[in-house]
RNA sequence: GGGUGACUAGCUCAGUUGGUUAGAGCGCUUCCCUUACAAGGAAGAGGUCAGGGGUUCGAGUCCCUUGUCACCCA
């Protein structure tokens, strides 16, 4: 070997080379493989000015890993990269710029508020890109898209123009969410829900020639706006004043008593004001009844000319006001402390208004049953499984969807009012003139499309759609959609419905879903709670590798997943292990060229059990990868590596490499390449760095492990017998490093063994060696059956061979005694378990034979074991 | 109210074709700086797999049910 391997792995200066180099060959690029069937992944598009958090860390561990994978079983795998503009939140950060600078958006304007915004994304736009780099994402960058981009723009504006042509979009007014400090309508999904403390307002309902009603409401700013009182039909109580009329406190505005099975009479009062302008509820009750709503409340939750002397008011001044003048007004009766749900901005935290306004909607029926059938008829399926459930569920209660936004940032409303003759024209091109009037008095509406509307369309026209690219036939539909399940309905569900509405096909064929990151203890990270692990705090303490390593064997899909720095550490730790076994049979190539395969036939039997182990390892792996269980497989790939082949076989093979037997060593090396070398592919796409570098020291040949073929179980390999048989080695060994441990025999100390080989005559001669380097013990000494065993010895069964130990000074025979008597019991148990498994005809006509065979099997060896355990006790009584 | 999931060692979690005596990391006990590795090695302790019922030769795994917790939707 000409390099030098050093001691341990500067992850610091290797990470950032490797992916150079990577990136520099065009390694990340689906030509690689150029006639190969594709793999497709689109990127769940970052916020282009959004910082790495551990949300991007576990979704690009993911599909890097799946990328990496088919690219080494020799697909054309092809990851778009690219970033998402994020209406809201791009625009909250540009305001609060603006704010510091002390402006404001209104003030400079909107032509100057993008300009400023395309600066800021100019400036930090490319962070989160280094970002994904970092973490060693093998992203096509020459794909690279952005969805404020000429072409995505253009997409959006073929799907909005055809939606509206087919009579899927309308415009009009309607009950939406109102976020007053963004000044916009948010979707229903943009609102989140949380119960909090409250108050109940109790008050007395003046009705027109009668008794007062007590009524209770949480918003008793919302009188204003009621249209009507509701009680129970059921309801002794109210029953004589429906058909009657109530007036409005303050206003005196008269509105009809109304019935309606809605009403719950246990709560409050049982009676209950209708606001349909400012509750969706109450809305739907309304339209049962025909009646109006209005609107009490202005763009800024300050109230309007509706709610008379309270115009001008902030929302949460005019509950007190108001309360305040019917209180003097003698019509109040209590106010309780309430729990109640209250709809906060996702983005901006603040409470959201239910209010009436004119927006423009998605008829999203037509859409959401193509989508449902797409799952249903297995067209798409989704990992795990019973999100499935989920989705159908959602789909099924689905709302229209609210697409119109009164921001700044996005793709404006391709429509056009017209002056004149008050029509629309909604064009793919900006129309100069009216499509139906012919004037040129138009003006373009002010809204811009919700984000989701352009994420909508991701998987397609980032390959070029709507024109007909090379690309696009080539790589759509994509493969997989990998993201989180806190996004199924927000953004997965619509590129279902997109995809299948303009491009006929699914824009996917699988869904994984992947969880939440939380801290060790399962709470939700927050700078609040001072619980926050940054990733690339992480990565550069730990190194990429460890990081990845850690989200993809510690999560399982779908399932949330606690992130601990212990386990991180423990990654990091399983690195170096790596590097320090790999180090190890590197310092041992010199003079070595590889031969081919092993020849099984001459094999030993440590060299054929460590092959059979790989060999079931690889096997393992594929299933598990077929099923998308990456964190099992990687969990077995790090036990296969370090309690078997580290621990075990590398251990082993220092006698035939130090033996001075060119061919023993050249043996051991030939199987300790050959494992090493299939392990570090099965380990590339979990760890690519570490693994990358290490293949640069073995003699692996020429081409990048990034390129390497993908492992295939060697079925040559797979041998039973030689996994049985050095089973039961390791048996022994551990029996006898246990009596060494029990005796407290000092390690340093060589002991004599003694061994009772049974039906292998040739056991001294086969595994003496690999005992003396194992357990300390002198060369093993074979022991006739004919010969008495030894006095004062410890006694090691495993079979039919026994180790004795003549530890005279050491070993006490009533603790020898009682130490065999805990194996017989022991072993007594097992056999009578396994005796009644086989006496049982059922368990032996209708199990699966290799199963009977194996507890046959085992029953044979238990026996045997015993049969020694009982002749050496009765030798020492 | 509708839906989904979780409950396995002190803590955090794996355990998907039902099949050895249920595993890992951290923590704990004892010992060891053995020439790849103390970010390591060796030996251990620790679980009636939430409770109950069922299917099965066999259940942590499938079904029903009760309880507790979490999440989503209204």
């Amino acid at each position: 070997m000409t390099r030098e391997m050093p001691k341990t792995f500067d992850f610091a200066e290797a990470e950032p080379r490797l992916y150079e180099w990577w990136e520099r060959n065009g390694w990340f690029k689906p030509e690689v493989h150029p006639d190969a069937e594709p793999f497709v992944i689109s990127i769940p598009p970052p916020n282009v000015t959004g910082a790495l958090h551990n949300g991007h860390a576990m979704f690009v561990s993911i599909e890097d890993m799946m990328i990496r994978y088919e690219r080494m079983r020799g697909r054309a795998a092809l990851w778009v990269p690219g970033t998402d503009h994020a209406g809201i939140a791009t625009q909250l950060q540009i305001e609060t710029m603006l704010r510091n600078e002390g402006t404001s958006r209104q003030a400079v304007g909107r032509e100057e508020f993008l300009r400023r915004t395309w600066e800021w994304k100019a400036k930090y736009g490319g962070r989160i890109v280094q970002q994904l780099r970092r973490l060693g994402a093998s992203c096509d960058w020459d794909r690279e898209r952005f969805t404020l981009d000429e072409g995505l723009s253009r997409a959006v504006r073929e799907a909005f123009v055809t939606l509206w042509d087919q009579g899927l979009i309308y415009r009009g007014p309607r009950l939406i969410n109102w976020s007053p400090g963004l000044q916009t309508a948010v979707s229903d999904l943009e609102v989140e829900r949380a119960e909090e403390q409250g108050h109940l307002y109790y008050f007395n309902y003046p009705v027109e020639d009668g008794d007062p009603v007590p009524v209770a409401t949480t918003r008793p700013e919302t009188i204003l706006g009621d249209m009507a009182l509701a009680v129970h039909p059921d309801d002794p109580r109210y029953q004589r004043l429906v058909g009657k009329y109530a007036l409005v406190p303050m206003l005196h505005r008269r509105i009809p008593i109304i019935a309606d099975e809605y009403v719950d009479r246990e709560f409050g009062t049982g009676a209950l004001k209708i606001t349909p302008g400012h509750d969706p509820n109450d809305y739907e009750i309304a339209q049962r009844h025909n009646l109006d709503a209005i609107n009490i409340m202005n763009q800024d939750a300050t109230l309007n000319e509706n709610a008379g002397p309270y115009q001008g008011l902030d929302r949460f001044d005019a509950r007190k006001k108001l309360w305040a003048d019917m209180e003097a007004a003698g019509m109040t009766i209590r106010v309780e402390p309430h729990t109640h749900v209250v709809p906060r901005s996702q983005r901006g935290g603040e409470v959201v208004e239910p209010l009436i306004s004119t927006q423009w909607f998605v008829k999203i029926q037509p859409l959401a049953e193509r989508a449902a059938a797409a799952v249903r008829d297995g067209h798409i399926s989704i990992v795990p499984e019973h999100f499935e459930k989920v989705y159908f569920n959602w789909l099924e209660n689905i709302q229209d969807w609210c697409i119109s936004r009164q921001l700044w940032w996005g793709h404006r409303i391709p429509a056009w009012h017209c002056g004149d003759c008050g029509e629309m024209t909604v064009a793919r091109e900006d129309p100069t003139a009216c499509a139906h009037c012919g004037s040129a008095n138009i003006v373009q509406d002010p809204d811009v499309l919700d984000t989701w509307f352009s994420s909508g369309l991701w998987p397609f026209s980032t390959l070029g759609w709507p024109d007909d690219t090379p690309d696009l036939r080539r790589y759509y539909p994509t493969s997989v959609m990998e993201t989180g399940y806190d996004i199924l309905f927000f953004w997965v569900v619509r590129m279902i419905m997109m995809g299948l509405w303009f491009t006929d096909k699914v824009p996917f064929r699988v869904v994984y879903l992947h969880g939440l990151v939380r801290d060790e203890h399962g709470k939700k990270m927050s700078k609040t709670y001072g619980n926050v692990i940054d990733p690339l705090e992480i990565i550069e303490q730990y190194s990429t590798d460890a990081m990845r390593f850690t989200l993809l064997t510690g999560s399982s899909p779908g399932n949330d997943m606690n992130l601990s720095e212990s386990r991180i550490e423990y990654s990091r730790n399983f690195g170096n292990k790596l590097w320090q076994m790999s180090r190890f049979v590197w310092s041992n190539l010199d003079g070595y060229t590889p031969g081919p395969e092993p020849d099984v036939a001459a094999l030993t039997l440590p060299d054929r059990w460590i092959l059979s182990r790989l060999a079931g390892l690889v096997g393992n792996v594929q299933r598990l990868f077929d099923t998308y269980q990456y964190g099992e497989a990687g969990r077995q790939i790090i036990e296969f590596l370090w309690s078997e082949f580290a621990d075990w076989y590398v251990e082993i093979s220092k006698n035939a490499l130090y033996s001075g037997e060119p061919a023993d060593r050249e043996r051991a090396l030939d199987i300790l390449t050959y494992v090493l070398n299939n392990a570090l592919r099965l380990l590339h796409p979990y760890m690519p760095f570490i693994t990358e570098e290490i293949w640069g020291y073995l003699p692996t040949g020429s081409d990048p492990l990034i390129l390497a073929n993908w492992p295939a179980a060697n079925e040559r390999h797979v041998d039973p017998a030689a996994e049985a048989e050095f089973g039961n080695l390791m048996e022994l060994i551990r029996g006898i490093r246990n009596v060494r441990a029990e005796y407290k025999v000092e390690p340093s100390r060589k002991i004599g063994a003694r061994v009772d080989t049974g039906d292998h005559p040739s056991f001294v001669a086969d595994y003496g060696d690999l005992f003396a380097r194992l357990c300390n013990v002198h060369p093993l000494q074979p022991l006739e059956k004919s010969v008495p065993t030894p006095e004062k010895a410890a006694t090691i069964v495993a079979g039919d061979v026994t180790v004795y130990l003549p530890l005279a000074d050491l070993v006490d025979l009533d603790a020898e005694r009682e130490r065999l008597q805990r194996d017989l019991a022991d072993l007594e148990q097992q056999i009578a378990h396994t005796e009644a498994l086989l006496q049982n005809e059922n368990f032996v006509s209708r199990a699966k034979p290799e199963v009977v065979q194996r507890e046959r099997d085992k029953l044979s060896t238990l026996t045997a074991s015993h049969q020694s355990v009982k002749e050496r006790i009765a030798s020492l009584n």
